[in-house]
DNA sequence: ATGCCCCCGTCCCGGGGA
């Protein structure tokens, strides 16, 4: 089973990428993050001409996320649990062929210090909290999305640049660290180490042509899943296209 | 030190992104 995660950065302005993307066979299942509109004006029928199940959470605007699958989608959790206040569509969970899967658009957090850098390490508390609780299950769990967290200097082409910034905080590294603590692997950094690997290239100052890239979407597999990883690896053929998402799919291979 | 670029909304600017 391939596992592929996208930050399209707008559904409906990524339609006609996300559905060659479909079509081309490189997914089994595809978790989806910043879909951009609300439910209502989701663009269902796209999946449905591919053959594809897909089930979505968003608003108006912003953030919103969705999960695609050849499989049928079931037991989908909509948002991240923990408090009942938070009306950011940031969150979704689904299984599919046996495999918890996760699609999470993780706060930004800048300006740092502020309230949305609070903001951001309480959504990363609930999510420890979740990542935890999923585990006793025992199943294969896929934990994938925009994290908005850069892991370590080596994810980054210019972490002097960088510094101070919400992505690259020792808070942000902490609480993002806090999940291989509690058993889960990245699974790009495991079958990649050492290895410069970007998955986000900014749309300003040439940052794709110069390669001026971040690693700031993650894979992140509970020891269940891990046992059959087989590859992980990052898309970057969608980042060239025209029109392209500033992020590029980020995809692993499962063996059955 | 700031903007570069891109997306959304009821919209020709401003907010947000990373």
């Amino acid at each position: 089973m391939r596992i592929a995660s996208w930050n399209v950065n707008s559904a409906k302005a990524r339609q006609g990428h996300i559905l060659d993307y479909l079509k081309a066979g490189r997914a089994d299942v595809l978790l989806i993050q910043e879909t951009k509109t609300q439910d209502v004006n989701f663009p269902v029928d796209l999946y449905d001409d591919a053959g594809w199940n897909v089930v979505f959470h968003g608003q108006k605007s912003y953030n919103g996320v969705a999960i695609a699958a050849r499989q049928p989608l079931t037991d989908v959790v909509y948002g991240l649990p923990g408090d009942y206040e938070d009306e950011q569509a940031r969150y979704m969970e689904a299984t599919v062929g046996g495999v918890r899967v996760a699609t999470i658009y993780l706060p930004n957090g800048n300006p740092a210090p502020g309230p949305k850098f609070d903001y951001k390490l309480a959504w990363m508390g609930r999510l420890n909290a979740r990542a935890k609780a999923l585990l006793q299950d025992e199943i294969p769990v896929v934990l994938a999305g925009d994290f908005n967290v850069i892991p370590q200097d080596i994810d980054c082409y210019d972490p002097p640049g960088w510094e101070g910034d919400a992505l690259t905080r020792a808070e942000s590294r902490a609480a993002f660290n806090r999940l291989s603590f509690l058993g889960y692997t990245d699974a790009l950094r495991a079958c990649h180490p050492g290895q410069v690997l970007y998955s986000y290239w900014d749309y300003q100052a040439g940052a794709w042509q110069k390669d001026n890239g971040v690693r700031i979407d993650h894979l992140m597999l509970s020891p269940e899943a891990a046992d059959r990883l087989v590859v992980a690896e990052v898309d970057k053929v969608p980042r060239g296209l025209e029109k392209p998402s500033d992020h590029t799919p980020v995809w692993l291979e499962l063996r059955e």
